[in-house]
DNA sequence: GATGGATGATACACTAGCGAACAATAATGA
DNA sequence: TCATTATTGTTCGCTAGTGTATCATCCATC
């Protein structure tokens, strides 16, 4: 029975900061890169792309872990804003390969800097050790959530 | 210098996981409520009524920590759906109270329980201990992402 | 009282995500 | 070879969140 209660406990607690800190490092990031006119979802494409560029658009919606729907949308406005090209596959006519522009090479250094500056903010007064008992526990909850997603059970 | 790597390494891990497993949370719990016909942000606006039923539509945009836009959409989707109601206050004109419909009164019961179910699974696993820890570490982070939204240093 | 500023809710425009359906193309297999 | 199946990317329609502007109403102050 009190077993029972703590675990309510945890989990409504831990629910919800999990809740809070993603929402607020979301806002946190956005705050970062309003000045440099990407916002959060953007800026994850261009990190990915800086570290290969030409990806297909499958391939990033399987790394940003996003449906091709939102990739889609993510590139357009993209590559609108001339941060970065579609071209279209020599051998497969049905990719199109999406390579960085000039123009966001040169704001990638830039946001990896104001990357790290927040987060060096938002992590202080923590310790590794902490941080350590933190990171396995949200791996095991990672671990638990991809399992309960794969089964059918619901 | 090592130092530094370190806080690198973290802020990136402990990044992605807070990302990943909020993301995945809330496909886990999209999933839950799938058969109850009622979204996530839907079922929140539903648990925080059932605590206090007959708030303000500000009220609740205040203790959901989202845009008034944002819950006026929700209730609208919600009162089509019989789960709510809005009633007009009599001493304030300008105020629109919302109120749970039996409808969703006899649902929420049954959300708890899928929710509470959900938790136990996710959570597996891991000791009071690990959780202690991480909920502190999250919380202190929490605190830190807070005091770095109020500053107006970016 | 009248007026000027705060507040509750909405309208509009935007980004972002999802799922389902679809066309074009590629790959596989009978 | 031809038919079936799989994959790529798009369109459409939905939910959800943001910010700004606007309207009605309230309240406080003159």
């Amino acid at each position: 029975m009190v077993a029972e209660t703590h675990t309510i406990d945890w989990e409504l607690r831990l629910g919800y900061l999990i809740h809070d800190v993603s929402r607020l490092r979301r806002s946190a990031f956005d705050r970062c890169m309003k000045p440099l006119n990407v916002t959060r979802s953007q800026w994850w494409v261009l990190a990915y792309l800086s570290r290969e560029d030409g990806m297909t658009q499958s391939q990033l919606a399987e790394e940003l872990d996003i449906g091709k729907v939102a990739v889609g949308g993510l590139i357009d406005r993209l590559e609108k804003a001339d941060f970065l090209r579609r071209e279209a596959d020599a051998a497969d006519r049905r990719v199109n390969r999406v390579f960085l522009e000039p123009k966001s090479k040169q704001l990638i250094a830039k946001m990896r800097k104001v990357n790290h500056k927040m987060n060096l903010q938002i992590l202080a007064g923590l310790d590794d050790a902490k941080l350590e008992v933190t990171a396995a526990a949200l791996g095991a909850i990672k671990v638990n959530l991809l399992a309960y997603l794969q089964s059918d059970d619901v």
